[in-house]
RNA sequence: GGGCGAUUAGCUCAGUUGGUUCAGAGCACCUGGUUUACACCCAGGGGGUCAGGAGUUCGAAUCUCUUAUCGCCCACCA
């Protein structure tokens, strides 16, 4: 065996056995499932930070499952995700010289599936690199045949129940994909721009109205200028008019309580095709809607001026316009909250338009019920309260988008009329009934022109996998999922929408539990991101530290829902305990064995202890798993490997130098080792792979992936808390060594003051040989002579010394008694003082009082011992 | 503007229904150690008025109130 683990030859070796014994996959039978589907990453994304922390999750929750002889289900996939995609092959068709307003919308799909071809499911192969134990067999992608089939009959189901309507309202348009974007694709963030104040001449008269806007470019849509009914400067203007600058147009005074008097001037242009607020007034006092910005963000023909100039240029444009005619008063700095479009970053337009929208109101009940009583239960609980806050305030969902790439809404006109049918053939069927004109052929329908915004394909994505609206045999067996593992900024955009679609059409919830990761940061908190050049290359990780190393460090500091802040250092340490690990096995490996020895007292002692140690740590580990803490079910793990396994119980059983291992003892160490192997498992799956088949007398065709995980017992608690002592006992003397600059290697006596708890302790079964063997002593003698030239201590409520040749500082010895004893003196006092209050006796539970009057003797023995001591060594 | 959450060692975080006069890890730091698995290591060590204040309680990092700082979400204020 090499003396440093190599990832890199053995990772691919073990991903290919596993795939060519095919463990991944799933198929309905009596056994419990266990299921997760993936979150769909984009399928021209790359693999990052984000990623690899969320996939390793659910590769240790489904590995786990299956080793525990779940049949365990995990489904990849990717999504189209619409608006991301057309947008990436936009651009790289402009690099080429081809505009997408050039081509037909068949011509462009043809360059997006080319593209998605070429690009799509790279991720996928690198989830692989990671270790993800998907069942490939049952990849899936939101717009294929399956998942297409399912958004359209979701989308006709939906219609026929009444809950899809087209309406006319104001939307958020992204001028730079031009399409139609839903609030939660819009972000919002405090932006400092100019709050411009123009006067607007009042009509027939030599006077003005001065109005505050950090919109100009939009002045030529202004249909009114609005002040405050109680306004008392502008009562005089009832019935008045206003001219609007630049264009002349002639527009009235309206007057409007939404108008706040305290702001600005406390006169208000309204601009009802630009601005959600002007739009609700207009409709109020029935004005004119001009709508100046046209889809692309230029300025419209109905603006008169400008026409065809770039929103932005036009503010400038007119901002010129305005200074040079006098009517621009002044501009001041104004910071306020611009929304953005999530994918493309442009300033997002409001704007009228006719879109089709789901009724969110009757799904949503199901819904927040579900997770409001932890049937749907969300790890960690916090994430609940923002759940129960969007449910309860629920707007209805825009879902038609301007776009080509996605799911064609399956909705035909025809005379104004629209009919919603899962198939054009039964769209003109329905036209032929109500027109009663039976000669109509497809060619008269026209079909939507909108595809569907991306996260309706999303929401189904549970259902849909098991093709929960055709068949029922995978659905009924896999559905509801066991877990959902994502990130909480999709809350809304997702998981919301999945227990809303699951009761919809299943009529039960998706998953069983949410488990939210946090984002992954650097060092500073700054959200990885290519501009910043600090998202590290995922791959190259791997490629660096293995990736049991990249998973250790992903998951050793990421509790969920909080922030896993990234370095590199992580990977570190991960890659340091594979070798760790890889060490103990070269060890064990390495050990001759002696056929004239029969295993010893210590290692007997030893095995009893680590088993039960093992038993106390399987259920530790439970525990956390169940709470979704794998990050401390992780550190348990590696504490105990690390601490009690490597450094101590190793330790124990090892050889003398040149001397061989009783057959027994080495048999226990690698059973021991291959049970450690498969609760590791889950976390590390290349190098425990690895080493149980280098460690296992197994069978052939046995792998770890698939080995039996152990169940939790009772440990020997008598043992544990011998050895306990004895490791106590141990590190004291190491202590007193260290402190006192004696050699590791020098062999010391060690007297233990007699009493009965002492000769009980040192004599069980292999405690003495135990701390000879790790103290490396010369011998431990019981004796009552307390003049023995030495360094004591004390280990529960026994006191022991450490004989020594060279001279003591008496002085400095006393000393640390004396601060020991005065703490000691404190600490019993304190615990007399509750002990004697009644309240504490009579209201805490028993088992504390009763721990409570155990630490009171053992700090009153300990101060027996310390004044003795003191004495002793004043007697010196 | 409304809501939620955080504040514990130099750094990142645990601390699970309130129960020690040792508040735990890892990293970092300090001391000593290497022919006998591992320096990607071993044996030890220092370091914290649990953000400040007040309260409830026999007892508070933990519960309540308050102040401060930070973070996040939602919302149509020009």
């Amino acid at each position: 065996m090499e003396a440093k683990y190599n990832s890199k030859a053995v990772e691919d070796k073990w991903y290919a056995h596993w795939m060519e014994k095919n463990y991944f996959h799933s198929e309905p039978d009596e056994r419990e499932a266990y299921s997760i589907v993936i979150p769909p990453p984009n399928v021209t994304g790359i693999l990052h930070m984000g990623h690899m922390l969320n996939n390793t999750i659910q590769d240790i929750l489904i590995r786990k499952a299956r080793l525990e002889g779940k049949n365990a289900c995990w489904v990849p996939g990717t999504d189209h995700a619409s608006i991301a995609t057309e947008a990436k092959v936009v651009r790289m068709l402009r690099e080429k010289g081809i505009k997408k307003s050039d081509l037909t919308r068949e011509e462009f799909l043809e360059h997006a599936f080319a593209w998605k071809d070429e690009y799509g499911g790279k991720i996928l192969n690198q989830l692989k690199k990671l270790g993800a134990s998907c069942d490939w067999e049952r990849t899936a992608f939101t717009m294929d045949e399956t998942r297409s089939e399912a958004v359209i009959q979701a989308f006709v189901d939906l219609y026929n129940k009444g809950k899809l309507y087209r309406g006319l309202r104001m939307v958020n348009w992204d001028p730079e994909a031009q399409t139609v974007l839903s609030n939660e694709e819009v972000l919002h963030k405090e932006e400092t721009s100019l709050l411009y104040h123009v006067k607007y001449q009042i009509e027939g008269v030599n006077d003005y109205l001065t109005i505050a806007t950090t919109r100009p470019e939009t002045i030529m849509g202004d249909s009114a200028v609005a002040v405050h009914p109680d306004d008392p400067r502008y009562t005089h203007l009832k019935g008045k008019n206003v001219i609007v600058p630049m264009v002349d147009r002639v527009i009235p005074i309206i007057f409007d309580d939404y108008v706040d008097i305290e702001f600005g001037t406390g006169a208000l242009k309204i601009t009802p095709a630009h601005d959600i607020n002007d739009y609700e007034i207009g409709k109020r006092h029935k004005l004119e809607v001009i709508d100046v910005i046209n889809d692309d963000g230029t300025i419209s023909d109905a603006a008169k001026v400008f026409v065809g100039k770039d929103r932005f240029e036009a503010r400038i444009l007119v901002k010129i316009a305005l200074k040079e005619s006098g009517n621009l008063v002044d501009t001041e700095n104004y910071t306020h909250s611009v929304g953005r479009s999530e994918r493309t970053n442009a300033v997002v337009e409001p704007k009228l338009s006719l879109q089709w929208y789901v009724n969110m109101e009757s799904l949503a009940k199901p819904a927040l019920d579900a997770v409001v009583s932890d049937e749907v239960e969300f790890f960690p609980k916090n994430q609940k309260n923002l759940y129960k806050h969007w449910m309860e305030n629920i707007r209805d969902w825009c879902i038609s988008r301007q776009l080509w790439w996605g799911h064609r809404i399956p909705a035909w006109f025809y005379n104004e009329e629209v009919y919603v049918a899962t198939t054009a053939e039964e769209a003109l069927n329905q036209a032929k009934a109500k027109t009663g004109n039976t000669d109509l052929t497809i060619d008269d329908l026209k079909q939507d022109e909108d595809v569907l915004d991306t996260w309706f394909s999303s929401w189904l994505w549970p259902i849909s996998l098991f093709d929960g609206f055709k068949s029922r045999e995978e659905i009924d067996y896999y559905y509801p999922t066991s877990v959902l593992v994502t990130g909480w900024d999709i809350i809304f955009l997702w998981v919301a929408r999945m227990v809303m679609a699951g009761y919809e059409w299943e009529n039960k919830r998706p998953f069983n539990d949410v488990y939210f990761t946090g984002m992954v940061r650097d060092k500073q908190r700054r959200k990885m991101s290519k501009q910043l050049g600090n998202s590290p290359d995922a791959l190259g990780l791997i490629d660096q530290y293995g990736a049991d190393g990249v998973r250790f460090g992903m998951l050793s500091s990421s509790p969920a829902g909080g922030d896993l802040l990234f370095e590199e250092k992580l990977c570190e340490q991960g890659r340091n305990f594979s070798n760790k690990l890889w060490n103990a096995l070269r060890l064990i490996e390495g050990w001759e064995i002696d056929k004239s020895k029969n295993s010893n007292q210590i290692d007997d002692l030893a095995s009893k202890w680590f088993d039960a140690k093992f038993s106390t740590v399987i259920a530790e580990i439970d525990k956390n798993y169940k709470e979704y803490r794998l990050s401390e079910a992780l550190t348990t793990l590696y504490s105990f490997i690390w601490n009690d396994y490597c450094s101590w119980y190793l330790e124990m059983i090892k050889p003398p130098y040149g001397e061989g291992i009783a057959a027994d003892t080495k048999t226990q160490a690698k059973k021991f080792y291959e049970k450690i192997c498969t609760v590791l498992h889950p976390f590390m799956p290349f190098i425990t792979e690895e080493m149980w088949h280098i460690i296992k007398e197994r069978n052939e065709g046995e792998d770890c992936i698939m080995s039996t995980y152990p169940q939790a017992k009772y440990g020997n608690s008598e043992i544990l808390s011998q050895v306990e002592q004895a490791k106590d006992v141990i590190s004291n003397i190491r202590d007193i060594r260290n402190k006192n600059g004696l050699k590791m290697k020098e062999e010391l006596s060690l007297f233990a003051i007699k009493s009965t708890e002492m000769e009980v302790f040192v004599n069980a079964e292999g405690i003495e040989a135990m701390i000879v063997k790790l103290g490396v002593l010369k011998d431990i003698t019981i004796t009552a002579d307390d003049k023995i030239n030495g360094v004591s201590f004390i280990s529960r409520t026994e006191q022991f010394i450490v004989g020594i040749e060279q001279s003591l500082d008496i002085g400095a010895e006393i000393e640390e008694k004396e601060k020991e004893l005065k703490y000691q003196i404190g600490f019993v006092a304190s615990i007399g003082k509750k002990l004697s209050n009644e309240r504490f006796v009579n209201n805490a539970p028993e088992s504390v009082v009763e721990s409570e009057r155990k630490k009171h003797s053992d700090g009153t023995a300990r101060i027996k011992i310390l004044t003795e001591e003191i004495e002793r060594l004043k007697g010196m």
